[in-house]
DNA sequence: TATCTTACAAACATTCAGTATGTTTGTAAG
DNA sequence: CTTACAAACATACTGAATGTTTGTAAGATA
């Protein structure tokens, strides 16, 4: 109840420092080749209090991954704001993809979130943090779409699911060829419009 | 030229030996939790054998994944003789899929294909790889698909690779819900016939 | 047969993850 | 203000794992 503020505080400064560290080091180098002592460096602390704050170092990837979904999900969101006309579900759903094609452009996001996340953590565990962030989304444009008759009746999970491989496929293409991809994407996805 | 044969046949089946107790190992527990001990005793060697024929695990990891690539591609192949009645390309295309995910119901391959591969070898080494196999198989069926006019004129490469980056993900679907995903991909597919 | 190379085995050095223990800083009560 | 305690760290230690180096025996070559 009372001025319980200055440890709380202390507490969440060094948790921040160690996250930040972290996911500069994962973003740079990937999960492996990061060690804890290399992060606590980073973070100007040692590496009792990164396992007094994490259980492991798993954990503290998963807080990263965690953070860095919540991020991207944000940028997303925000770009999809952008255009104010109300565009129709299939556009939007383009616009969103397209939205999170510029957002994976940070060559470490699409290491951690993309490559390494699932092989750290496995492939359940990240599925459950997208459908708190990404897929959430997806799978809401997807039922609005369905909803309105724009595209074809189909299950809308694993619809979503589908997409989703497939945009993170697209943003792992090489740079230059982003824009055939996203090319393709869009005549796949024109391709479930409702006959 | 004279009979190097016992030599080699000797080296040749240790190899065999470490790379097919690896094999096991990372199917089972996955890359980060087998280590080289663990490898070299299933296998009746020791680890001198290991680091004399491959230059780190890494190295007999990607041993194991190209000569994985290599059996699953040889499954694929066989699945889709089965019918022999000259099916349409697209037709073609659909049936090298279901022929993948029946060959991907293994749990062990799924993981060190999919989900490992990527982290461990990076994305730019696990694609030169699919290249060679996989993916090679599905760029002449969508080439030929194209070719054929039977669905819309459409960068190959970035076709063939996000269709992969689907069945990836159907293959990765749990158990019950592979046929859904199955579903959704053949409208997907359909969808992209030329109007 | 003598020499040289290949294929391995065994011992070694380094590094790292996780744990256990110690110390400091803050907080609440008497 | 002081005592008592708990939370937030820091330091020291342990076991294991990777890659390297050195040693050795079997086969190939001259």
């Amino acid at each position: 109840m009372t001025v319980r503020r200055r440890q709380q505080d202390r507490r969440a400064a060094t948790r921040r420092k160690l996250v930040a560290a972290a996911r500069t080091l994962f973003a740079q180098k990937g999960y492996a080749a990061t060690s804890t002592p290399e992060i606590v460096t980073a973070a100007g602390v040692t590496r009792g209090a990164l396992y007094h704050h994490f259980a492991d170092k798993q954990a503290l990837f998963a807080a990263v991954v965690e953070e860095e979904h919540a991020l991207l999900a944000l940028t997303i969101h925000q770009a999809a704001e952008g255009g104010e006309d109300e565009p129709g579900p299939v556009k939007a759903l383009i616009r969103g993809g397209d939205g999170f094609l510029a957002a994976m452009q940070d060559e470490g996001r699409r290491r951690m979130l993309i490559v390494d996340a699932p092989a750290v953590l496995g492939r359940a565990a990240v599925d459950e943090i997208d459908a708190r962030h990404g897929l959430r989304t997806l799978v809401e444009g997807v039922d609005a779409a369905i909803e309105a008759g724009a595209i074809r009746d189909l299950p809308t999970l694993p619809l979503a699911h589908l997409l989703s491989a497939m945009f993170d496929r697209a943003a792992l293409a090489p740079t230059g060829e982003v824009d055939a991809y996203r090319k393709v994407m869009k005549a796949l996805i024109r391709g479930l419009r409702a006959k």
